[in-house]
DNA sequence: GCTAAACTTGACGTTAACGTAAAGTAATAT
DNA sequence: ATATTACTTTACGTTAACGTCAAGTTTAGC
């Protein structure tokens, strides 16, 4: 199995060393230590795949860390905790749902921008 | 064609006068104004739903005024900036893609999670 | 054994996106 | 006429998400 130094899993998606371990004091990444040194493996990978993803869609560091942390092997058997998580798991796909509309809305209406302004484009070079 | 309050606007779409104020510093909101108090116009109406649409997204406020200026009616026959409009519709709409990508991903996963969820859930209830 | 490179932990700085409080004005109700 | 209400500007406060030093340690090469 492989693992990665600090710098190598920051060059690998284009983040800065600070960056992870930012993210590490704040609960979403928790690698582990030779000495001093951070030695971050697949699940650490993972995780951070995650939370950039959940990054990228507007999502708080902080509501990336529940999520991840919900949706990883959290192997609670207690039937609460399964009916929170099925619920949590709703209410994310609802909000994912209106994010789809949003961008849907938004390609249409560049679609009919750029409609257009290839239309003027054409005028233009008569 | 109905106009609106700072207020009634704020409600309407569920934000702070106080918002609306910094959208218009930011240059995303440019309302009349009667004496001091503002009179928003569909146009702002509209530019304020876009932007708020780029907003939940995860785009800055920054982002999305300059993507709201180029898409609105800009009337630039000229046709450098014609080509350049084309082609940040092109950056913005892979941006977008990239976006729905994410999301599609985290659905899937989420879809996963719930099955699993689900499925122990039935073991409990034995 | 010494230096340079890569790592570490603080700690303070910065930007974005507002919140909040102060102090004043303008319209409306009584 | 006055009090309340809704608006205004100005300005400082706040949180998130890191950036940017400073100062020390550990590892790798020579």
């Amino acid at each position: 199995m492989p693992d990665y130094s600090i710098q190598n899993l920051a060059e690998q998606f284009n983040v800065t060393p600070r960056a992870l371990r930012f993210y590490e004091s704040k609960g979403l990444l928790a690698p582990a230590k030779r000495g001093q040194t951070r030695i971050y493996s697949e699940r650490d990978k993972t995780r951070l795949l995650l939370t950039l993803r959940g990054k990228k869609l507007g999502f708080s560091l902080e509501e990336c860390r529940d999520i991840i942390d919900m949706y990883g092997p959290s192997q609670s058997s207690n039937t609460q905790q399964l009916i929170r998580l099925c619920q949590k798991i709703t209410e994310h796909r609802s909000a994912l749902l209106e994010k789809m509309n949003a961008i849907e809305a938004t390609l249409k209406l560049m679609d009919d921008v750029e409609k257009k302004c290839l239309d003027r484009l054409m005028e233009n070079s008569n």
